[in-house]
DNA sequence: GGCGTTCGTTCAATCATTGAACGCATGGAG
DNA sequence: CTCCATGCGTTCAATGATTGAACGAACGCC
C-alpha cells in the first residue's frame, strides 16, 4: 500500500513528519547543514543506497528543504544546498542529537557543539523565550483541538 | 529488503532515528505524552492501521520509550505509558511542532503551549544553557569525527 | 442470548527499500 | 587514441513494510 498521507491532519507535527518521517531524510539534512552538497558525498558518508538517495533528494527539493543548483556545466554537475526551510530544521536535529546522547548513548557522545568564536561548549536547552525558564521547570499544557480531555 | 540498521553509526542522530525514524512513532509518542494510554484511543485519534499500531507499540516498548502495564485483570487490559526515555522526547516533538508551525503551516497553528500555572503562552526557544544566548544568534560549530573538513 | 468494548491477529494487495549492476558524460594519464 | 576514474544517476529482482478490511477472543451489561 502507498504510505498514508499525514499532511492533511490538523497537526503541525503530523505535517512535519509527512516530510521528515523516514529514517534517512534527517540524516541527509544533517549532512547538508554540515556543508555536504554532492550526491557522492552523501552516499559515501551515509552508506545510503543510491536509489534511495535519489528519491530522498528529490523529495527534499520538492518540499523546499534543499535547493538543487548546477555548479558546473561541463560536465553538468548538481549540488544540493539547504534553504531557509532546511536551516529551520537545525533545532529539530539538535534536540534529536541530545536525546540520542542521553538515551541511546555510546559514551562519550561522538559530536558536540561549540561557539565558533569563543570555542566554548554549547549546551542547548529549550526555554520559554519570554520568561527564560527551561520548559522542564514549567508546568506546560498543550492547548488545541486535538488535546484529549482529561479522564 | 530489510530496512538498514542505523544504530551502529557513530552518530547520536542516526541512533535516534533508528528508533524514531518513521512516520508514526513520534505521533504515538506525542499522544502518549498528552495522556493517551489505550490501543483504541491511539487508533481512533491517528487513524493508524491496527496492524501498524501493534507493531509500533511493540517497538516502542522494546526500545524502552513506552511501558506496557495491565490496568485490569478481567478482562485483561493493557495500557501504554511513557517512560523517562519517552518523556525525553518532548523537546524533539516541541521543536518539530515549531518547525511545522513555521514552515508547513495551516495558519493559525492548531496547537500551542501555555504555562499551566499562569496561562501565559510559551514560546519555546533553543538557547545555550550557560550563556543564555539563542543558538540562532551564535556561530555554532559541530565538533567530532563525522564533521566534514571544509572545502 | 445479543450487543458493545478492547486489543489485537490474519489476509492479500501494493508500496518502499535494498544491493548490485549498468549508463553516460567528461577529464586525465600514458 | 585508449583506458580508467569521477560524478550522478537509472534499472533490476528480491524482500520487507504498510495498508484496509475482516476476523477473533475475552469479557460486561441487560
Amino acid at each position: 500500500m502507498r504510505r498514508k498521507r499525514l499532511d492533511r491532519m490538523q497537526c503541525s507535527i503530523a505535517r512535519a513528519l509527512d516530510v521528515v518521517g523516514d529514517p534517512w531524510t534527517l540524516l541527509i539534512v544533517r549532512d547538508a547543514l554540515l556543508g555536504v552538497t554532492r550526491f557522492e558525498a552523501f552516499q559515501a558518508r551515509l552508506q545510503i543506497p543510491r536509489a534511495t538517495l535519489t528519491a530522498r533528494l528529490a523529495h527534499l527539493v520538492d518540499a523546499g528543504i534543499l535547493e538543487r543548483r548546477s555548479y558546473q556545466d561541463h560536465p553538468p554537475r548538481e549540488e544540493y544546498v539547504p534553504t531557509a526551510k532546511g536551516r529551520g530544521l537545525r533545532p529539530v536535529i539538535v534536540t534529536l542529537m541530545q536525546w540520542g546522547d542521553e538515551f541511546a548513548r555510546d559514551d562519550p557522545p561522538p559530536t558536540h557543539l561549540e561557539d565558533a568564536s569563543t570555542g566554548l561548549k554549547i549546551e542547548p536547552t529549550l526555554v520559554d523565550r519570554v520568561s527564560g525558564a527551561p520548559l522542564t521547570a514549567l508546568r506546560v499544557r498543550a492547548v488545541g483541538p486535538l488535546v484529549p480531555r482529561r479522564g
